[in-house]
DNA sequence: CCTCGTTTTCCTGCTT
DNA sequence: GAAGCAGGAAAACGAG
């Protein structure tokens, strides 16, 4: 779905991609998500965080093992760091991030070159940079065949959207891959699947017409009760709040 | 029935 | 352009 019958190869495809959900891909990824875009030398800041983010998603790494604000830069400002400069500011993910940022200059050089000599290749490998299905598909992954159905569980405690959102930290089990904690310490978490966390508590209030724009709207109205902070910067991303109880490990 | 706190709906403008 | 973010305004809703 939403895969848009694209004849066009390139441009149609750079937006789309990147709000796609949740990319929970495996190693060897790299140059496959990004190498059909622009030159990591054209990103905007927005999409270098992107690009943190994934990388940060792709290994399994905590967030919270860096401060984006280290990255406070644009592409061309991400492209001319060296391996020590990702070393001082990402510590013992920097090798990890450079490396994947080589990978994408050369991927999108590359890419840059074959549209200026454009056109012939006689070639062996015509223009099917990737196939669009190759990395659009939904990525069904099956990955976890989470063995139990697990019927009955603690059960909610309260009948607030904090709560709501709260115990789906809590029991990630439960609707794997919707939310995840960023910091779990700080209390920062993120929205993996925004519509679907929406639809969910739709479905629990018996409201069909839920959507992430009016469940996010509830959610600014945390701010000033201080049930949630604000998390500048970073979209889907959220903080608890003084007045939030129950979402600490200490005080389960 | 009324009040109050919370959430929903809608909207305009701004940012990424 | 799409998706999020910010809040204002007003209506809806449930608890008490």
């Amino acid at each position: 779905m939403s895969v848009s019958s694209s004849t066009n190869t390139w441009g149609s495809l750079q937006t789309s991609s990147w709000g796609s959900p949740n990319p929970l891909v495996m190693p060897g990824y790299t140059s496959h998500l990004w190498a059909h875009n622009s030159h990591p030398q054209f990103w905007t800041k927005y999409q270098v965080w992107d690009w943190l983010q994934q990388v940060m998603d792709m290994h399994q790494i905590d967030a919270s093992n860096i401060a984006f604000q280290n990255f406070d830069m644009d592409g061309h400002q991400l492209c001319n760091l060296g391996y020590q400069d990702f070393i001082l500011i990402a510590g013992s993910v920097g090798p990890i991030l450079f490396h994947s940022i080589t990978e994408l200059k050369l991927a999108g050089t590359f890419e840059i070159l074959k549209r200026q000599l454009s056109l012939d290749f006689s070639c062996p490998f015509p223009d099917v940079t990737y196939a669009p299905g190759d990395m659009y598909e939904p990525l069904s992954h099956p990955l976890g065949p989470v063995a139990s159905p697990t019927p009955s569980l603690p059960d909610p405690r309260g009948t607030h959207l904090w709560e709501f959102i709260r115990d789906i930290l809590l029991n990630p089990e439960r609707h794997p891959g919707l939310i995840k904690w960023e910091d779990r310490t700080e209390g920062i978490f993120r929205f993996l699947k925004s519509e679907a966390v929406a639809q969910l508590w739709g479905k629990k209030k018996n409201n069909s017409s839920m959507t992430y724009e009016k469940l996010s709207r509830a959610m600014r109205y945390y701010y000033k009760r201080e049930i949630l902070e604000r998390v500048d910067g970073r979209r889907l991303v959220y903080k608890f709040g003084r007045n939030a109880r129950g979402w600490k490990e200490s005080e389960k």
